[in-house]
DNA sequence: GCTATGTTCTGAATGAGGTTCTGTGAAGGG
DNA sequence: CCCTTCACAGAACCTCATTCAGAACATAGC
């Protein structure tokens, strides 16, 4: 029963579901360090490691947790440059056209904005030369109007989505589909 | 002899050392998923899995890998709204002042920056009566002179740090310290 | 050229922790 | 009041991370 439960739940991508106190301690915890144990954990939620082990399992089965991943350091890696680019384009519909711009390695992000631009690209690269042929690809594609690119000098703070743990939110928090 | 060797490395914190093609391959696997096994891995790239595991510990203490994390969805931990602010502030010193923000959870990223302005945050909120309060902070804080703020629409892409797998990058690739 | 030394790998062994199973108690509904 | 459902704890299992010893290979010095 329990499991036709679990299965039903899976199935339909996780229904709307409030997010606890404790879900999102979890949540933090894991946002920081997800190597962490799950009993580990468990000492700090006051549960046991099983228990931690069935939510973080609905957590991702929700979508709640996107994926669990290693955060590289981009000089590290060879690319000591990061940038944003702003994108004007000549209409809406081309912004889709730019979404190839997902199989180009320096492109990590990909936003449509308000403001006096249509996209916002967060991109890293090895060196200016590097910058220089990335915009010049951005201006090969189709619908780019214009380009203004925002060089970051120092990076004080980098992180990923951090779930609050404060306790009045309690009742707002649903997992969307 | 081996390892006092291996000691010496880590007390450095890892001197300048090349990142081969496998080491890629394998910060490429492990940026994506990190919760793949070493086998697993050690089967794509070529390697036994304890040899991936001392790979994989180098690349921790050399800082290549800053942290293994879970990404958590926006909208799923009741943040919806994504956003960029430009932030202008009276002068340089007065940036320290705003390093603070790493206290706030909304604040995801803080880069110091050129063009026409000196901050650029990453934001995410719940709703934008909550957008407004934290810019009604951020105007708070002492120096910042005046802010603009790009609102996101939808983010077609949004990943971390990607390491290239091309070979012909082999000798550039050093880690900093 | 040969030897000593350091490096990185493989395969085996061990132990920690992820995962499953079962039972119990609390909460909600007929 | 009983039944169902659900979440959890404890125990058992089993995968996988981790360590170890030894082999292969490259390098530097004699």
């Amino acid at each position: 029963m329990v499991r036709e439960k679990t299965d039903e739940v899976r199935r339909n991508g996780g229904a709307a579901r409030v997010l606890d106190a404790l879900d999102r301690k979890i949540l933090g915890a894991l946002s920081v360090d997800a190597t962490l144990s799950y009993a580990a954990i468990g000492q700090e939620v006051g549960l046991s490691a099983p228990a931690v082990h069935e939510r973080v399992k609905r957590l991702r089965a929700s979508g709640a947790i996107r994926a669990t991943v290693a955060q590289l350091d981009g000089p590290a890696v060879g690319k000591p440059m990061l940038a944003f680019i702003h994108v004007d384009t000549v209409g809406w519909g081309k912004t889709a056209e730019l979404l190839s711009l997902e199989a180009w390695p320096e492109v990590e992000e990909i936003h449509t904005a308000t403001g006096d631009t249509c996209l916002i690209l967060k991109v890293r690269v090895a060196s200016p030369h590097a910058l220089e042929g990335l915009l010049a690809r951005i201006y090969d594609v189709e619908g780019v109007r214009g380009t203004r690119t925002y060089m970051t000098l120092s990076t004080h703070l980098e992180r990923t989505v951090q779930a609050d743990v404060s306790a009045e939110l309690e009742e707002e928090l649903y997992i969307k589909r």
